[in-house]
DNA sequence: ATGCCATGCTGACGCGCAAACAACAGGAAC
DNA sequence: GTTCCTGTTGTTTGCGCGTCAGCATGGCAT
């Protein structure tokens, strides 16, 4: 992804920041490259943001952050210029004994937002509508980025019926739910009612009882007893594909 | 999915990735893979881009990344694929099974080889109304689900404005786009008008001319000669969260 | 205010390499 | 035989990187 140069400045960027917390000026990066202008520097600034490795905000001194790390920062870092020997990080990282590990190295950046995923089940399908069933059991899995997960369990299920297309939850499309037992008022949840039909609802309160409310003016609001209405789940996710 | 050629081109580039942190040059390819002219490459690169294996920037030097490797390669490194119980609704902050290992690792950053999720860079965002702006640079990635995506080249962008809501994709939506510059009437596209306006949109014809059609009533279809509207690419996944 | 300095932004020029593309040919597979 | 993959040669276009020079702006001291 980046041209030796550029992986240079953005290794002295990097470097720099982390000794004395303060991103160098164009000139400090031009003396470091030792090169006789700025304009370079300006450049290789520029692919590197358009690489999305840095930051920055424009017209401002010193203002630029580093976001990312090439790969192989570590290796990298040791300017084998010629004959690498890729043996180097391998050592600091250790042989794992039973974790089946891609060919992935050590993260470079501690603080760097990066995208990992999870693997939730799929519990099966869930009524908007009309319940069919309560929910049943794993089926698949399916990949989610990380960052829409939170803490405790997770699954998901998928959107059958159209009661709540108004708040863009579609027919066919797989909702990611986080497993709790309480909800605020107006969040979208996973209601099993009767300890029979389980379905995608708006909480809400009315007075001591509970309201399911469907986003879809074809459907009217349901209201029960505190003691019918289990929650099972939150909505804290949707995924939709398609073709 | 791969040709031998393609294959032994993937792994030479995975390689050098992890060695050097550089991509290698058309030339360098050239030489790895003992061929006298690197338009044999141009053409290799091309189909493992089309397949989804690399990632690249067009004319530019070096700009190119894998994001992932083919099964074949990917089972033969993580061999015991066997036991490998995904998390039910019990730990769901699994990933991939972490033996032994110190304290807390984690994933790798993007190239990461998992076999049921890719990372696909969100390009910034794109009004669904009135246009911010033509999409932008990378600011982050974001790992979506495999099966969402196909073949071909993908990115993601972040939805701003209203002007899709019956079609249930909602401000602040994620939706990964498959790059591509054709399209059939009735699909929702990136379209990019007159060189500077981007906008998400449904694609349908008029005669000789593109008709580009909001899915909401107090936004107008918008009609332009053929030459005016070019398709940057199709939407193929949504991920919203909630909260 | 004036002027200087530090810093950042940009255009122009040049060399060399990288990438894109075109045209053509051999070989293996269906 | 047709098709696909592969390999070759060659041309064209564009980027990477170095250099110089000019300009804008905000902070600071006179």
């Amino acid at each position: 992804m980046l041209t030796r140069k550029q992986q240079e400045l953005l290794l002295f960027i990097h470097e720099r920041m982390k000794e004395s917390g303060i991103p160098p000026s164009f000139d400090e990066m031009k003396d470091a490259l030792d090169l006789a202008s700025k304009s370079g520097i300006h450049r290789l600034i520029t692919a590197l943001e358009e690489r999305g490795f840095i930051r920055r905000l424009p017209n401002r001194a010193r203002a630029l952050e580093v976001i990312k790390l090439p790969e192989a920062y570590a290796a990298a870092s040791q300017q084998p210029r010629r004959g690498f020997s890729p043996t180097i990080v391998e050592g600091s990282r250790g042989k794992q004994p039973v974790a089946p590990t891609p060919p992935q190295r050590v993260a470079a950046p501690q603080s760097d937002v990066m995208s990992s995923s999870v693997s939730v089940p799929v519990m099966g399908r869930i009524a908007a509508g009309v319940p069919i069933s309560a929910i049943q059991n794993n089926t698949h899995d399916i990949t989610v980025p990380a960052e829409m997960i939170g803490s405790g369990a997770h699954y998901a299920l998928e959107v059958k019926g159209d009661s709540m297309i108004e708040a863009g939850i579609f027919d066919g499309d797989t909702v990611i739910i986080r497993d709790t037992s309480s909800a605020n008022p107006g969040e979208i949840i996973v209601a099993l009612v009767d300890d029979e039909e389980a379905t995608l609802k708006r909480f809400r309160r009315k007075g001591a009882s509970i309201a399911l409310e469907a986003a879809n003016p074809a459907y009217e609001t349901r209201i029960f007893g505190p003691d019918r209405v289990k929650i099972q789940g939150k909505l804290v996710g949707l995924i939709r594909r398609y073709n």
